[in-house]
This record gives structure tokens, sequence and C-alpha cells, in this order.
DNA sequence: CAGGTC
DNA sequence: CCTGG
């Protein structure tokens, strides 16, 4: 079967898809050996209703390919759809160039390998990232895709995959128990994830509204992203690293950054950084009125957030992005075959960025307009 | 132990 | 604490 395939000019130094869809950002990605490819399922723009997107970088590596299977006749909607979800009003040169590489030495002997921070759906983020637990990534993708495959409704079936839209909170309430998530390997995360289901679709409706999308981006308005945290934590099975993620990646508070034990390990050992009582004791102050927080966050972690923070500015969380790739290096996602396998780590030749004419024609993003959460 | 949380 | 590499 062949697909008419929209085109999008984008040097891979901005976007390289193997560097972002299997780098532990998301978990629903399938990469297809064989036509080298990425697919998957997802809502685009304002829909609630699933399509399956195709994606590939062409040899050359300056264009992004994209279908969604059944919808040729909205090709627009989907260039501005991944326009959104790549992010690419965000250009990676120039915060390289004017923001990171003048403020941090570390960033001198780097360049952008096309490692950026994704606008992910805010449910999917929240139950991504529930799973995320003290887990590893090939684990928190067999787990993921089997929520879509158990839990959700089939799409369709493309060259016998099958794809399932990701499971509403409605749906996982409905469909779900903690002991068939058990059965399935979820592990102690079962109860979390049915915990974190109910309570959402008991939010949504003394907020009146359907969408968890919606529901989750309402969080953020006139909220600090103390705020947000505080609700995202109100959630169980979520601390304050998962409350980071989401903020992150599903909520596009690009200053973030969730810190976890390899983010402390780099801000100690190459950093320097290190929290003295005052620190503390003022963090712990500050959580005080905030009763969930004052109980899940640890003083240390959080100090480290901020320190990278002021280190880093408004984009921290994608310097870390940057710099965690770094760390972790290669890691796995999920082929056609079901099979996880290692994933080559996708360098990128030292060429000149190139800014695309969509990336300096900024992506109108009046609908997913939240009011930037304010950081200290 | 694995990109934490109870 | 679940589970698996």
């Amino acid at each position: 079967m062949s697909y008419k395939f929209g085109k999008l000019a984008i040097n891979k130094s901005e976007l390289c898809l193997a560097n972002v869809l299997q780098a532990g950002q998301s978990f629903r990605w399938i990469w297809d050996e064989k036509l080298n490819q990425y697919s998957t399922t997802m809502k685009i723009g304002q829909q609630e209703k699933y399509s399956v997107v195709i994606l590939r970088q062409d040899e050359e590596n300056e264009i992004l390919e994209f279908v969604a299977v059944g919808d040729c006749g909205n090709q627009d909607a989907l260039k501005t759809h991944l326009m959104k979800y790549f992010r690419l009003d965000v250009s990676l040169k120039h915060l390289f160039d004017n923001v990171w590489i003048p403020s941090d030495k570390a960033f001198a002997k780097l360049s952008p390998q096309g490692i950026r921070i994704l606008a992910q759906e805010p449910w999917e983020t929240l139950i991504s990232f529930i799973c995320s637990s003290n887990n590893n990534i090939s684990r928190i993708t067999r787990m993921c895709n089997s929520l879509c495959s158990n839990f959700g409704n089939l799409i369709t079936t493309i060259d016998g995959v099958a794809y399932h839209s990701f499971p509403t909170s409605e749906e996982l309430t409905s469909r779900a128990t903690e002991a068939k998530l058990r059965e399935l390997g979820f592990g102690y995360r079962a109860k979390y994830i049915i915990e974190t289901a109910r309570k959402l679709v008991k939010d949504k409706a003394e907020a009146n509204i359907t969408s968890d999308t919606t529901y989750l981006q309402s969080i953020c308005k006139d909220a600090q992203y103390e705020d947000v945290r505080e609700h995202l934590m109100s959630y169980n099975g979520v601390g304050p690293k998962v409350a980071d993620c989401v903020c992150l990646m599903g909520l596009h508070m690009d200053g973030i950054v969730p810190v976890d034990v390899h983010v402390s390990r780099i801000a100690k050992r190459d950093y320097q950084i290190s929290a003295n009582k005052n620190h503390l004791k003022e963090l712990r102050t500050k959580y005080n009125a905030l009763p969930i927080s004052r109980k899940k966050i640890n003083p240390e972690l959080d100090h480290i957030r901020l320190m990278l923070f002021k280190k880093w500015g408004s984009y921290a969380g994608w310097a870390q992005g940057v710099l965690f790739s770094k760390e972790i290096g290669g890691t796995s996602g999920s082929t056609t075959t079901g099979a996880i396998k290692k994933r080559k780590w996708d360098m990128i030749k030292e060429t000149e960025a190139i800014v695309t004419k969509q990336m300096k024609l900024k992506v109108e993003l009046s609908d997913l307009h939240i009011k930037e959460a304010k950081i200290d």
C-alpha cells in the first residue's frame, strides 16, 4: 500500500526522529525497520478521535514526510499539528548559539542533534510516566502498548499491525481493573493507573469538561507551575519526577527539568550543585503552604531543578533533554514485530543547521495557548 | 538495578 | 514494591 505523504522542510540537526521518538519521551511510536518509518496513533489538532500517523525522514535528511492514514483530505491539519507536536517554532540552533553555549561550557563541545522536547498529549503523558517509575524503557514501552491494545479502540490494521487509540480515563475505568492490569504485568503500578483514571473522571465531571486533554490543559490556566505540580501530584503514583515530566512534555513548560537519578548525578558531577541548609530550609518553607508538595517533594532534588533552571534558562527542560540523551546514549524502542531492539545512536554530521521557512513562520499556537506558568 | 512513589 | 534483563 502506498500513501501520499506531505512534506516539511526541516534539517536533521533540528529534528532527528530516532533521537526524539525512541529516547524515552514517547513510548508508542513503532519503528518499521524495512520501510524506515515510524507510525503511531494520535489525536490530530483538537479532534478527540485517533488517526494512524506515519512519519519518515528522507535520505538527504532535510525533509520530514508525513501522512495520516485514511485522512488524506486534511494534510494541512496534520502538518500544523506536527509542527506543534515537534515544537518546530523553537530553534535548537538558536538555543545552542545564543543561550546554552554562552552560559554553559559543557554545550560548547556539543551541537544540535535534533533532540527536542515533544508536545505530547497530557493524559497519555501522565499515564506513561506513572508506568515509568522504577522501570526501564523497554518495559514502559510494552506497558503503554498493552494499555492501548487491551483497553483502547481499534483504529485500523495495516500490514497485519493493529493500531489502537490510547484509552481515555473513562475507558480505563470501565474496561480495566487493578487485577487485570496486574495480570498484564503492570505490577504495583496497576493500582496507580486505576486510581488516577478514576480521579480524573471525577475531576473532569466537577469541572464540567469531557476531554482528558482539555481538562489537564485547563489546570494550567491562571496557575503557577507550583500549583500545577501540586495538582498533578494529587494523583496516586505521581510524585515530583512524574509531575515534572507531564509539565515538560505534556504541558509544554519548557523550563522544567525533571530530576531523576541521572540528572541528579549530572548536576553533582558536572555542575557541583549541592544544597546548603539555608536552601533546603527555604524550600521547605515555600512548600509548607502546599500540602501535597510538602509531603512529596524532596527539597534536595527540587533544589537541583531550580539550579539547573537558573543555569539553562527558560528552555532548561530542553537542555536537560540534550544532556540526558548524551548520558544514557542509545536506548530501545518498539518495532512492528514487537521485538525490542537496541537502537543505534543516530549521530548527525556537523552541518550548519538551516533554519527553514517553517521555522521562521512561527506556528500559530492559538489553540494551544496556555498561560505560561511562571517559574520563580 | 532500572529515568520513583507509597 | 512488580518484573525482567
